[in-house]
DNA sequence: GTGAAAGCGCTAACAC
DNA sequence: GTGTTAGCGCTTTCAC
């Protein structure tokens, strides 16, 4: 690999001088600086990133904490993320973690030891100590999408009960008393979906039975659908299902087709997400949109200002969501 | 950040001494070694590897270059990559670029810089210059699911051709005569399923008809909804579909659905690629089945292997397919 | 067994 | 304007 030494040798100049060249600084008298950009592009010099950011002491790279079993939002979301950080600067290393403690460990080694400007979370830890480790390294950290409590971290969400308070309301609104629930068990939106069903249930007078409510171990289609087959097998049978999120709701609907139900004539199916295929679906479904460009955007913008020490916003960025009425639900009748 | 040397300071031996330890070399005393060990854990020591690799030479780290705007298939690819890689000793570092020449010059600066120890592209590269320019920098490259011609890097992949050509004669075998495509125009894969489809129209006996293919832009299911609905509006009509990927079918399923036609009674609809979701859709796609899982540990491991330099295979692997029916397709009646 | 010293590629003070 | 020098954190000879 060309260094900046080869090329200082062969332009009869100082390092110094190529470097300022490199990084266009300014004192190079134009001519020199000439001959050090020929050079440069006829050897194919490009800068050794591990020795900058050795000098530098930064690193120019936002780490980006995923799960290894990302859906179709989060990998959505990530993409959002990389190209907004990307355009300030920033490269993005990401890293997979399982939803394990030994897993999340080996991840805050990692990242500890890549010496980041800066993490982006889009994955809520089971550990606590996890998000203290990192603290006290005061490293920049941004949760997307999702807080912590007790956790001075900035972060990037919408609010999730309301949400799910209003894709509940929309079944309610469209006739329907029994309504069930396709329910994750993992990180907190899923709680926080829960009680904004129960709570437009509540609102409405109805009562929160958990004989409606199946929890699945993770969220994808094949959980939707394993759900929605032990919902449809108990004794008191919903006329809408909430699924909590829209690959949950693939999985439930493949349940009910399998059953020979449609939808949404026998049965209303609401997502929460808006993935990109949910509008391409047969029927499409009707979901809780988030904005999520606009939400991938503020995550990274936050942490670039963050790095730059010039942030002067704090706590956390509550970002509005859309009901989008689709074909998957419809009124009882 | 606690570095070597204050490790050294406290212990009162010098950083050779921490250095071995933490590199688990031999020659330290027990003793000696404990009292480090401790030191490290308390306080949080991990080594910097921007410094490693810099007197090492070596990063450790295998760049992943994949489209910006990969799909299922890829994804799950490049999951099982980091994965393979990751208990192979490597970190993995993404590459999102776009499908134009900038972002691809652009990449390849980047990966540059990096001093990667191999690339893996998940992506093919518009401009052919940008594998010469690896291969100058004599750094091992393994493609997968794809090939180059006349480039000399190792390949991993399956018979794109006899594949599309194996969906094509299902159809045949159910009957179809009047068989469409909707077809992508990026990536090699593109003509080679055409191919594929081609040659099994000919060998059937029928012709191939321009007016039954139809082209799009990218391989999203909104594509694959534009591509049915304009195969249509067509003066002949299929009675069959072959979507180059699951997402064109799932679109193209979807155009069904809005035109009134029922899936596979009225049209059957043949995708490619098995990906997760679809088995789980209503009703769940007919597909080729491309072995990712042992496809992306092959790549892992002839990258492995190749910085090893104790690759003894060469050329491409080639992987077997399945033909995976399910509802999307029945017999023409 | 352990330490001293050199050096990986780069940048930033400081001289000149 | 340009060169010299030191040093980022680490590993690895080479002495001892």
């Amino acid at each position: 690999m060309t260094s900046i030494k080869d090329i200082a040798k062969i332009a009869g100049v100082s390092p110094s001088t190529v470097s300022r060249v490199v990084n266009e600084k300014k004192y190079v008298k134009p001519e020199i600086r000439e001959r050090i950009m020929a050079l440069v592009e006829e050897l194919g010099y490009v800068p050794n990133n591990a020795a900058r950011s050795m000098v530098l002491k930064r690193t120019f790279t936002v780490g980006v904490v995923i799960p290894d079993t990302f859906n179709m939002f989060q990998r959505q979301l990530f993409s959002i993320i990389e190209r907004c950080l990307e355009s300030n600067g920033f490269r993005t290393m990401f890293f997979f973690v399982k939803w394990e403690s030994e897993s999340e460990m080996k991840c805050l080694r990692r990242l500890l030891a890549e010496n980041l400007d800066g993490i982006i979370m889009i994955h809520e830890m089971a550990r606590p100590d996890f998000y203290e480790e990192l603290s006290q390294r005061s490293i920049p950290v941004v949760l997307c999408p999702f807080s912590h409590e007790g956790l001075s971290s900035r972060s990037v969400h919408i609010d999730e009960e309301a949400a799910a308070r209003a894709a509940t309301e929309h079944l309610i609104t469209l006739g329907h008393r029994e309504i069930g629930m396709v329910a994750g068990l993992h990180f907190s939106f899923a709680a926080q979906r829960t009680a904004g069903y129960r709570a437009a249930l509540e609102g409405a007078g109805l009562s929160y039975d958990e004989g409606l409510v199946v929890p699945v171990g993770s969220y994808s289609a094949a959980d939707g659908r394993l759900g929605m087959r032990a919902l449809l097998s108990r004794p008191r049978r919903p006329t809408a299902v909430f699924a909590q999120t829209d690959e949950l709701a693939i999985g439930a609907v493949r349940a009910l087709y399998e059953a020979g139900l449609r939808v949404p004539q026998d049965m209303s199916v609401m997502g929460f997400d808006d993935i990109d295929i949910s509008a391409h679906l047969s029927p499409s479904l009707t979901t809780i949109r988030q904005p999520i460009f606009e939400m991938g955007r503020e995550t990274a913008a936050i942490m670039s200002r963050l790095i730059a020490e010039e942030d002067e916003t704090e706590g956390a960025a509550i970002f509005g969501f859309e009901l989008v009425v689709r074909e998957s639900t419809q009124a009882l009748g």
